[in-house]
DNA sequence: GACGGAATGTCAACAAGTTGACAATGACGC
DNA sequence: GCGTCATTGTCAACTTGTTGACATTCCGTC
């Protein structure tokens, strides 16, 4: 989650994108940005556009795989499960966000679904121009492992969180997990986190009430700023030293 | 966690192992055992075995990478974190487990501990072995890769049951996880989970008085069994369709 | 077969999160 | 500016898990 500074929830782009814009914006940021010319060339090469409306799937939970995709605009919503009716480890991302590289590897079904929380532009690598890529020259396959890697960094940081912490504890660290994204570096204070408080629940595992009053609290501490539908981090250190005893 | 019909906790090996022997486990089962001829014997060539006693690292969280492990006999605990002085997301596995592999890929430093919890033998490529391999044939990072996959794989699924379910159904899932190990299918009635109540609480984010009395719970029900230092698994079938509302 | 350490069983007081309900507020379209 | 819907704030009763303490059982060893 970046540091728009808007008032939240409000769409990053109001037109449509063209693919010269997209191949841009991914050829600043995230993963793609780091490869080398030649592998940016041929990502971007076979690569098209698609669009989303919120509440519309970019692929469901058992679909075959069909590709890899970058999110270039608007927001992603990663949804594993749901117990009765509730969404389970909800997780929200934002540009730039590479993702669906599990099933490029392992040609097994998608394990989650991937729906559009805002009206988002996404760039597709189709399965084909991906096999052709690692066909011609192989030792490609480790730069798309790095997202893999990196997705798995991220879920066994998000585990150790999970799994043992205090309420205020848990949300402080997801606010934070959401303000890096893929970065390494602690975020700026004043970071506006895009999120409300019910997909909070959702990726934390607790109730939305539980949620509201750790914020709270957080609040009190002057950690954060509550905001109608975002979260905005003022001291980002205070809130990744909670839980170090 | 296989279905050793002995008695828990007792070691499975006794004596020491020789590296064809224990070439000749890894390549019956696990990761390797599904890879081209060719692969095997690039791997098992640059391999060598180290023992290590109760408590002995393999590494530890934070040290450079150094090289990809298999676990060859004895069993295994992942420690990512230790939140005052309670080990948090401790993992814990049997033979033939590969691991070690995401700082091959990406090169930053161990995020968790591997400590061996019995007496163990665990078979290492270093560092310089899996870089010759990679460069002589760069195609074969797509089959590293796989052992990346499937550890993501799992720490979602793991990341799922984690997130919002009550305490029965936590311990039951994570029971059904290590009986299968990497295998897909559904663990055969009376599988034996060597593992005591204490590291199932460090896995599930639970005390262990919960998990006892959650165990005790799904004994009445006819579903595990409870032993000394283990769990069997009476009927895994409505083990895993516990928590499905 | 007795001993000692590890693992398990159990309990009561306490802490924390959930549920369900409802009020208050913000955002956005008309 | 008004109305509507989504989001947030708040509360009490309830459920669940934790903590700390202690007894019991099991295993391997002497």
């Amino acid at each position: 989650m970046t540091d728009r500074p808007s008032p939240a929830g409000r769409p990053t782009s109001t037109g449509r994108l063209t693919l010269d814009r997209a191949a841009a914006v991914v050829s600043a940021r995230g993963w793609l940005a780091e490869q080398p010319d030649e592998l940016r060339r041929l990502v971007l090469g076979g690569a098209r556009l698609m669009e989303r409306l919120p509440g519309e799937y970019v692929y469901a939970m058992g679909d075959p795989p069909d590709g890899l995709y970058a999110l270039v605009a608007g927001r992603m919503k990663f949804v594993n499960y749901h117990i009765n009716g509730r969404e389970v480890g909800a997780w929200i991302t934002e540009p730039v966000d590479w993702f669906g590289e599990v099933s490029m590897f392992d040609g097994l079904p998608r394990l989650q679904s991937v729906v559009a929380v805002e009206r988002s532009t996404v760039l597709h690598v189709p399965a084909g121009a991906f096999a052709a890529i690692v066909a011609a020259e192989p030792h490609y396959w480790r730069n798309f492992a790095l997202i893999l890697s990196n997705h798995l960094r991220t879920a066994m940081r998000f585990l150790e969180d999970m799994a043992a912490a205090a309420s205020p504890i848990r949300v402080a660290r997801i606010l934070l997990m959401m303000a890096m994204g893929d970065k390494d570096r602690e975020p700026q204070p004043g970071v506006v986190v895009t999120v409300n408080q019910e997909h909070l629940a959702a990726t934390a595992g607790l109730s939305r009430q539980s949620v509201n009053k750790a914020l709270k609290r957080l609040e009190t501490e002057a950690m954060i700023e509550r905001r109608y539908g975002a979260v905005i981090l003022l001291d980002p250190a205070r809130l990744a030293n909670l839980g170090q005893l």
